[in-house]
DNA sequence: TTGACTAATGACTCACGAGTTAGTAACTTA
DNA sequence: TAAGTTACTAACTCGTGAGTCATTAGTCAA
């Protein structure tokens, strides 16, 4: 986010030629854009305008709107699915250490980040892109899942954690993320005073789970 | 193609006039519509075709798009908000079961009806309906949130359930039901085999809730 | 400095869909 | 059954925004 150029350049010359650096800029433009318009809302004169190019140069480096938005689906997600993969190394500790861990990192790694807009969209478009839909439930989702599946399985079977139902659990943890990043980019922009602000949901929710799952008598 | 056949209504005559019924029909055919390709992409036409009519007749009922909409949010929260209060009528049990009427009431209210789609819809269009979206906010999320709170300060006085925070143990059950819905309508869409079939949900997440709210060990 | 290359522009076309309206057919009443 | 009313239609306008392209200007090699 270090140099995404105002939406007046005001410093640069009139025109620029830095062929490198635009569809990363122009990705995230569209990124700003989109969220706060939707797909079809969106004009790709704005798209330009804030990434300090003008309509034409877009058509330079993406072929359509529609491959524009899904190297943004792409490139936004390259890096939440990384740091993902990152967090699912052994982990030698106790179960309910480890869950707060990763959903610590998720919540600061995703849902406090413009990746969260994202996800907001890709529910608003997921019925008018199926194949961006598919792409986001194999990449992001499903291994989201399998993570969360594995770590309450983990507590299961070391006897830290209720034998629960496993896939519902995880629906009930997934949702709560999810719903986050998805209020904070449609309510709450339309709402401000409804914004989630601070850690203090995070903690709690914590301790909601960890509250269910753990067998012994209050922790605490 | 060439004449404008009806593609709902089979057997009436090509031209039929019922103006009490119009507003209703095109506001179901509307929600269908919306839910399915957004605000923006929802074309006037195939909604009038939807419904039986042609254009020019949603004209006669509603001055713009805008105007279909919100009385599309309107007529379709009405139901819901009505279910929503008669519910909130006095329960003299206890609370625990008291929460699974409740959640169940939601659940087969709203949650399993076509009433979801707009939930969806609102959450994909908020931004760009900031009237609609402080509609939503005050009549249907509001309320609702009000209605949970009411229940867990309730067992918590009652000594039923432990003394959590109450504002962020609603998000989180919030939240379940609210991406329920979200995904429904827009991944499982999409992707149908994603889709949350069936009541199990309910019942393990009603499980999960009570399992980190209520105090006594294990009450079945 | 110059010429070649091409990133970038901005004015263009064109399709699409919101909103309009003159006319038509279904219903009513006498 | 004829005149009157109006719900409805079909063909229209018109604004908007996606996508195109001839032209312009930044860059670099010689």
């Amino acid at each position: 986010m270090a140099t995404i150029d105002p939406i007046e350049a005001g410093a640069g010359p009139r025109r620029e030629r830095r062929k490198d650096d635009r569809p990363g800029e122009l990705v995230n433009a569209a990124l700003d854009v989109f969220a706060e318009r939707g797909f079809a809302g969106a004009r790709l004169e704005d798209i330009a305008r804030r990434a300090g190019v003008t309509k034409g140069t877009v058509y330079l480096y993406f072929a359509s709107k529609e491959e524009l938005f899904e190297a943004v689906v792409r490139q936004t997600l390259m890096s939440s699915i990384a740091r993902g993969h990152a967090t699912v190394r052994d982990f030698e500790g106790p179960t309910p250490e480890l869950l707060r861990i990763v959903l610590t990192g998720w919540w600061h790694g995703v849902v406090r980040t413009k990746a969260a807009a994202l996800v907001k969209l890709i529910c608003a478009e997921a019925s008018n892109f199926p194949a961006v839909a598919q792409f986001y439930y194999d990449n992001v989702i499903e291994p989201g899942r399998r993570l969360q599946s594995r770590i309450i399985e983990r507590g299961i079977a070391r006897g830290e954690f209720r034998a629960v139902n496993v896939e519902h659990t995880v629906t009930a943890v997934v949702a709560a993320f999810l719903y986050v990043q998805v209020h904070q980019w449609s309510f709450a922009k339309a709402i401000p005073a409804t914004a989630i602000e601070g850690d203090g949901f995070l903690e709690s929710f914590i301790d909601f789970v960890l509250g269910s799952l753990v067998v012994a008598e209050d922790p605490r």
